[in-house]
DNA sequence: CATCAAAATGAGAACGTTCTCATTGGAGTG
DNA sequence: CACTCCAATGAGAACGTTCTCATTTTGATG
């Protein structure tokens, strides 16, 4: 493979020195005579002359890189948010590079030092573990995923997760549901309270009684989901409905009550959150309560390029709303 | 934010030239004296020195970086694939970028072309229409995912495609199904032959009659899944199991019979290609040949690392074995 | 023609690292 | 001590682009 054509070569055949060839590539136009941007642009397509990003970027200290970190590729939910990133800030000529914390708090410190050493321009991130001082260091803009505690100067995207709670203890109330279940998803980052002190406020604003044998924690597996609902349905007085904090736990507790004998959504209704694809394709399909993962993507991207643009308002924080989607695992209790 | 120390300052800290500084930095530490290592070290501790990528790249024309490029990472089948090249890269200090073509020419020529402008040191992809024009102007090393069908001097891993519909289809007949429709997809880069072919041969050794009225073309979504297996359960003389060319299709046609008030599996059997995720949650399981997703990501960074590596033999062609998942939606006709 | 001002272009330093070849330092020997 | 040899270190060019400031060219005017 022969030796990539530079601007020395172009200006050499163009009869122009480098600068002018910098100004034609660079779309200075203004400054440039029509018949000397020709000659360049005849000896640019003679050549095959591509510009080389990597010197372009040693002296700009501006790579148009940025780095997208998450909990996990293969995990149902990040995907779209992924996808979300990567199509605005390609639009932007930015190249996104997706790595995975796997929520492991040394692996992502890792991929910090990777995104300083490459210089990259900017950070989107769902944080395991890292802090401000962690952050201020990376000097470039960042923009988190999810909830913004403990990152208020920051920008921050995530969904109204309060709001989601809300509307889906609505909903099963609506349908006669007095006695509902709780699974509580157990967050590496936070007391888990997202979900549990919406439920408290529910039940404490339709005057309904609080019972803590109702709740169970669980991580966010098909498993954890199943043994959890295991749980509920031994109690003397099981639920007959059941809120669970994601679509992966709810598709597990589905299944086990299934498996135990409960009619769904007859017997038992059940509800979870994601909107991931498997949740379309259970029998009966899942009701849950949607994210906009790939709109959580867009303007997680939206902001960073606002940022990388100059932008230094205060940190924002976006909830953006949840979407009820009625399926068939929710009906009115006895049906 | 202060500038970035370089190894200008560290080596002025350290009263020793910047080759002194670049031979520590660089693990050379036979041709450095115990002492002068630890005085720079010490330097680089102090002023937080970190190594700029950019700069080392434009010198040594390496980027460590390579592309990935995907038809879509939301399609439930790739993030796995996506996995298994970024964990094995990453492993030897690699940075992936992964990529979207959504099975667009145009837009995928765009990529190949930031590839060459960021310099990166390889490529793999699962090709859309790129053709050997196309890659040998890229100078890099690069490696197919999928079939090798029109790239016999690329490196190439898929999965043994033949093996595995001969397996479902085996299967299905040592179950005792006789009449078995097949759902074929309909590939963008290729005839659609690799389920085809086998299930004609498949026949032929049984010695079943070919009735084509059981084939059907189909796109690779749900919907079309469901299209087809209308058509299949129209006939006169309807199948008792149903091969489709992937989970989704499956998924998508297994709904629908269910819709139409078969029961799957005593009236119908199902089985799909892929073992995504969705496939082990739908009601009943879905049985489904696995393909080694993980592992076929995790071979192609192996042979990639091995051409970066300096590897220059002939190009080699992985077809990685396929892997019955038995579920609950097959079981023996008239069950 | 000469002069002036603005536009167009050029020269070369800068970016931060790596590498090659030259130079220096240190140890061993007579 | 002087000499030799090898290890350790240094000087500076190279990588390919961008940008700043100097120089040249061009067109208008008197």
């Amino acid at each position: 493979m022969p030796k990539h054509p530079t601007i020395v070569d172009v200006a050499r055949l163009a009869g122009v020195s480098t600068a002018t060839v910098g100004r034609v590539i660079n779309g200075q136009d203004d400054i440039v005579r029509e018949k000397t941007r020709r000659r360049v642009l005849e000896a640019i397509s003679q050549l095959g002359y591509e510009r080389n990003s990597v010197a372009g970027s040693l002296r700009t200290d501006r790579t148009c890189m940025i780095a997208l970190s998450i909990p996990d590729i293969t995990n149902p939910f990040w995907p779209e948010v992924a996808r979300g990133v990567q199509d605005t800030l390609e639009a932007h000529d930015y190249t996104v590079v997706t790595v995975n914390s796997d929520w492991d708090a040394a692996r992502e410190l890792r991929y910090l030092k990777m995104v300083r050493r490459n210089r990259f321009d900017g950070l989107i991130i769902n944080p395991t573990d890292a802090n401000l001082t962690d952050f201020h260091s990376m000097g470039i803009p960042i923009v988190i995923l999810g909830s913004e505690e403990g990152y208020p100067n920051y920008d921050s995207v995530g969904s109204a997760t309060t709001q989601a709670v809300q509307e889906a203890l609505e909903y099963l109330y609506r349908l006669g549901h007095r006695r509902i279940g709780l699974i509580a998803g157990r967050s590496r980052r936070r007391r888990s309270t997202n979900r549990y002190h919406p439920y408290v406020d529910f039940l404490a604003r339709k005057q309904l009684r609080l019972d803590e044998a109702l709740i169970v924690h669980s991580e966010f597996s098909l498993q954890a989901g199943a043994s959890a609902m295991r749980e509920l349905l031994s109690l003397r007085e099981p639920p007959s409905a059941v809120f669970a904090a994601n679509d992966i736990i709810a598709i597990g507790a589905m299944q086990t009550a299934q498996a135990m004998g409960w009619r769904i959504p007859e017997q038992l209704s059940i509800i979870g959150m994601d909107n991931v694809y498997a949740a379309a394709t259970t029998s009966p399909p899942l009701t849950t309560i949607a994210k906009p993962k790939y709109e959580i993507g867009v303007r997680a991207a939206d902001m960073l390029l606002a940022r990388l643009g100059g932008d230094d308002s205060p940190a924002r924080h976006i909830q953006l709303a949840c979407t009820l989607i009625e399926r068939g695992s929710t009906a009115a209790p006895g049906c």
